[in-house]
DNA sequence: GCGATTTTTGTTATAATGTTTCACTTGGAC
DNA sequence: GTCCAAGTGAAACATTATAACAAAAATCGC
């Protein structure tokens, strides 16, 4: 087989691209990261960021232990919460707060608050990089002298796809 | 008594106000505007709206029962999330999506999404209307031809008063 | 008013999400 | 080797939210 299916809708693709190679690049980038802070990804935080790559879209941390039980049948609740926290600690991931699910983090490396374009209709979830946005929430947060430390911003809509 | 004691940290109150007054205010602001709508805001809704408000700060839904508890022994978990889904769909109340708590709305009356600077210390949470962030997001929103419909805003840090 | 209809609330049960706690193992530092 | 810290195993539990159906109350056409 060139191509695992999803089990859902299509992936959004919206820059269409190699599915196993955008989780290849992926996994290896987390390896580097690591490897560079001195910080253990072990085989079960692999498998986990694994998983959570493969879904291409927000997953729940118990659909991540249905999986991860699969082949590994110690696995519970703690196992992946530990495994998420860990990633999203090291900014591999990010947690989608309105939709209680994680997603694979597609600029790993430099740690930041993601922002989401949610599509309430196919559930893909794009990852945006707004400098301008970026700007106005610590603008928006400097005016009322506050320091800012994570910022959530989850837009939730229909994708171009949806929509069209 | 002239003013009741909280049971936490006293609230933030970065423009100093008069909390019963705050309450009432939001509870006739409330009233009017179901009334020019054609909706019921049942004595249970505005019950659980004055419970949201008198917090003051975002409260669990299951605090909310339990307050609700004291004079209504038949509430139950639908029975408040019901009603804060009403109050939500109303633009009276907010979720704060990255603590599973609800908000009064400080802009009740115009249906927005709301933008919130969330202190991590106190807890303090406060809604803010930033016209250039607004814009930000949106131009976002449009560059990936997303079509917006909800915009979760939240940004976690120290508010003023703690940082200082 | 009166019956039909819709909305709201009551009630029970259960699903989904996340945490606490303690024990055990493993891999280096010394 | 011994100690220590980080990671994992395991059981129980806490928190947040929804499903499904029944009863009551408000609304509407007449």
């Amino acid at each position: 087989m060139t191509e695992t299916m999803q089990t859902e809708a299509a992936p959004k693709a919206h820059r269409s691209h190699n599915h196993r190679a955008c989780i290849a690049d992926a996994m290896t980038r987390a390896q580097e990261i690591c490897a560079e802070r001195g910080v253990k990804l072990t085989p079960l935080r692999e498998q986990v960021l694994q998983i959570v790559w493969r879904s291409h879209k927000p997953i729940g941390a118990y659909e991540v232990l249905d999986e991860l039980s699969a082949t590994h049948k110690s696995a519970r609740p703690p196992t992946v919460y530990r495994a998420l926290d860990f990633l999203i600690g090291e900014g591999l991931i990010h947690k989608i707060e309105s939709l209680n699910a994680y997603l694979g983090c597609t600029d790993a490396g430099a740690p930041h608050s993601g922002q989401f374009l949610i599509c309430r209709n196919c559930g893909g979830t794009e990852e945006i990089v707004d400098p301008k946005l970026e700007r106005a929430l610590d603008a928006a947060a400097a005016h009322a002298g506050f320091k800012a430390e994570h910022k959530t911003v989850e837009i939730t809509g229909l994708c171009a796809r949806c929509a069209g």
